[in-house]
DNA sequence: CCTTGGTGTGCACTGAGTGCCACGAATGGT
DNA sequence: ACCATTCGTGGCACTCAGTGCACACCAAGG
């Protein structure tokens, strides 16, 4: 029904977003539970096999955005130097997730009621959330390739990261999307960094880091071992 | 069928642990999504309806132990005195998911190769994760209240810990459940504490380590580090 | 004997998700 | 103008997970 044609400008199916709107009055009024699929399609006024054409699962009509923000997530992290501190750079990753719930305030806050009231949701959400993770913890697994315990440091500080990110996120979104969401983020992300701090990177460690690892092997003699610790940590 | 009665000395349901077995000889051979709940059922030889009262969905019988031991994990934090060092407390809660998985080391080599083929149980997994991660914040968070920035710390530590574990136990189930787990955990989780300024590593190991790894705060009292390394490096 | 109560089972139903095919509207080549 | 292809869409039937309900069985106990 309604025009077939697509507005100008937009390269986007309406069809798409009417299934989203649909989706979420209904949601909003009944409940996502309650609220079958042959609901949303009727009251948008499609077929139902076209819904599962935009939205692999009913749960991802929820969220409508987050393909589209992993892909540029993966993209700014492949586009970065190798110059660049790749905590910093993970983080600066992670505020393109915040900037995207900011872009739409009262959808985001509308979504995070729902998630947290919807058990099915919160698991779905989990794996987004993974997702995301996975991304970074990739790229610092790259950039840690050199390093002897990269794989672990890696993922925990993509998790940490992304702790962080969602606690400030979180907590942006329960006061209904008050104030500037950036400045709780970037505090978050001040506190990982500031446990993780620049780490020494050994081609070109600029930035003066704020932990030190020395790793010996058993049976080194002792007064070797302080001498190297002296060496980068008396320094300070 | 078969016995009505309880074994001995332990209060399990048989049926149930007849439907796990089942399900994994199925899960094994033909895949998770090719198995259905029918078949599972039929092998075991009991009726539909009774799969649905033991798990309430078909992706719980691939974790039937987990309820159980996310149980121990809150009891075990609610046990704790308050004296206790609190990244410790959790890393040692974290440590109980771990002895879980090497109870049955070849059930969770065979959990892991299908979690990661099926995206379905990896979601699934997500879930199980986070509700650990959860407990693991919550207790975090009430030792936290004093702090200005409790919440947050406490998130962060949560997710750090776990990334932390999941790596080690990951590691471990790629190797087939060969070698001690507990020290690439310990190892892991050394790494999360020296982060978040618990002491460096508190218990030495038992096992000789061909290789001993100390992390220090910039900033940290020299004389402190060198003890620390003489306690585990000098007895040697 | 007839109650309870717990446990296992059969049946019918809802709803998500899929495969297949048919229809109509562009598009494109001759 | 004609046919052929493709694409977006809708309709139908089907599988399968999960649920509610009722019934059968078996214990203990009045």
């Amino acid at each position: 029904m309604s025009s077939a044609k697509d507005e100008a400008g937009t390269g986007k199916p309406p069809m798409r977003d009417a299934l989203v709107t649909a989706a979420f009055r209904l949601f909003l009024e009944r409940g996502y539970e309650q609220t079958t699929v042959d609901d949303i399609v009727a009251l948008a006024g499609v077929g139902r096999r076209s819904f599962f054409r935009y939205f692999p699962s009913k749960e991802d009509v929820v969220f409508p955005d987050h393909e589209r923000c992993l892909a540029d997530m993966t993209d700014f992290l492949a586009g970065g130097s190798d110059d660049d501190e790749p905590v910093g750079r993970v983080c600066d990753a992670a505020r393109l997730v915040l900037r995207m719930y900011a872009e739409n305030p009262t959808f985001s806050v509308q979504r995070y009621r729902l998630t947290k009231r919807v058990p099915g949701l919160r698991a779905y959400e989990l794996s987004v959330v993974w997702r995301y993770e996975r991304a970074l913890a990739e790229y610092l697994r790259r950039r840690f390739a050199a390093r002897r315990e990269g794989t672990l440091q890696a993922d925990v500080i993509a998790a940490a990261v992304v702790a962080a990110h969602n606690n400030a996120l979180r907590s942006w979104l329960r006061s209904d999307g008050q104030g500037e969401a950036s400045t709780a983020v970037d505090h978050a992300l001040a506190y990982v960094r500031s446990a993780f701090g620049g780490a020494p990177v050994p081609p070109a460690a600029e930035q003066p880091a704020d932990v030190v690892v020395v790793v010996a092997r058993r049976g080194a003699p002792l007064w070797r071992v302080v001498q190297e610790i002296e060496a980068t940590l008396g320094r300070d």
